[in-house]
DNA sequence: GCAAGAGTTTGTTATTTATCATAACTTTGC
DNA sequence: GCAAAGTTATGATAAATAACAAACTCTTGC
């Protein structure tokens, strides 16, 4: 991890996170004198499940994993977080810990906020803290339907929405280059890698898919998102 | 459900969540003046999912379940609010629909209060904004908890926890006298209802548990626990 | 008090999913 | 450039769970 403070400021950031919008110069200075930029290799862990939640941190370049520690040394991906998203801890008036894991999966900068300032904005200023409200619920939200997915959905449709969810929201080009593993894949729908493997082949052979090598092509979008439909 | 507005004020108010303790009196008489009391037969629907959310609910007498309606008619229960549990919903500030469905598991006695009235202590009262902050955030660790639960435990650990779950945060006495179906325990526990009869079943022969009729008592909790935390 | 309906229980069978074993392929460090 | 380590892939087997069917029990309305 190499300190890259003051590469950027947060007045004229273009990697800056649309809630900071909601900011006075003098807020934002605030903010800006109190973050730290850092670089974290692929592998390496920004925040561990468990350790005290001093920050909250701004994705800036990159991609990261979210995910609970769970039993047997399991674990499941709640998200990920990649460029101008906000990575907030629950732990935030709780217990001031963290309650999830987040790990950069490429190489990642990240933007380290104390949690201090947070609060002070949210006490300060109330559009601030409603926006912060909108997102938790938001996130919430998103919850209930990955509740669903993986108590409901058997594998084929917990990997139709997997494909689809990296697709629209992860990266968001036709063909990408997938850089989570076969067991991240596996973490994010509650299977085994063996499994994800396997589903992945027969939608291959279906057609539904291109896989080659780290390069994946969805050919049949409408058909996977009714196998996710369906379940 | 019959109406009983005005039977309690909530300034003197017995049954009151502690959130509004943190109001001045001029607050806690406008939230009094835009809310109704209404009662619920078992059965009846308080908030459906999908429906507009125009007010949360305080619970003043009985038990709710809060549940996601899923795939193919499948249900699947977040949690329940009893006496004095306010249940305000995700879609505040997002869409404000609510994303789950609410209902009387017996009688039930619910405060509805305007979401507007809500909204407007939030933008005017920071200390009640951050302790709404904090309640959403116990709800998102509650829920990974959930997520663990229901993903990484088989059949066994899950009715020990949902057992634990209902001695400690809903009856609170043992034994107690259990108003929830088999299914509702299916639904809270994403199993089919046949799986939990049975592996009550076994509990109960291995001296566990004592089912008779609707009284269940925990004979070893212990054990149960453990059970709960192996998985 | 009794018939109808709902909820519970039990046994059987089928399906879904994980685990284990092994091999092939890729990266990575030196 | 090559050995070691990690990742991906495939097959065989075992375990976990759901689905189906039928019987039983308990409410509940009349």
């Amino acid at each position: 991890m190499s300190n890259k403070d003051h590469l950027r400021n947060c007045k004229n950031c273009n990697k800056r996170n649309n809630i900071f919008a909601l900011l006075n110069d003098e807020e934002l200075e605030h903010v800006d004198k109190n973050r730290y930029e850092l670089t974290f290799n692929k592998g390496e862990i920004i925040f561990k499940q468990g350790s005290p939640l001093t920050h909250v941190a701004c994705i800036t370049e990159g991609l990261a994993k979210l995910y609970i520690e769970g039993l047997n040394k399991r674990n499941l991906i709640l998200s990920f977080a990649k460029p101008v998203q906000m990575i907030g801890g629950p732990g935030m008036f709780v217990d001031y810990r963290h309650h999830f894991s987040v790990a950069a999966v490429e190489e990642t900068t990240a933007c380290l906020v104390d949690t201090k300032i947070i609060e002070e904005l949210i006490e300060h200023n109330p559009v601030f803290a409603c926006d912060l409200l909108k997102r938790t619920n938001q996130i919430s939200i998103a919850n209930f339907k990955k509740f669903i997915n993986l108590t409901q959905k058997q594998m084929h449709g917990r990997i139709a929405d997997a494909f689809i969810f990296l697709l629209d929201e992860i990266y968001c080009r036709n063909p990408f280059i997938i850089t989570i593993s076969r067991q991240d894949i596996a973490d994010l729908t509650a299977m085994s890698k063996e499994n994800v493997i396997r589903v992945i082949k027969v939608f291959r052979d279906q057609g539904l898919l291109r896989v080659d090598g780290n390069v994946i092509e969805i050919l049949n979008k409408k058909e996977l998102v009714r196998i996710g439909e369906t379940g």
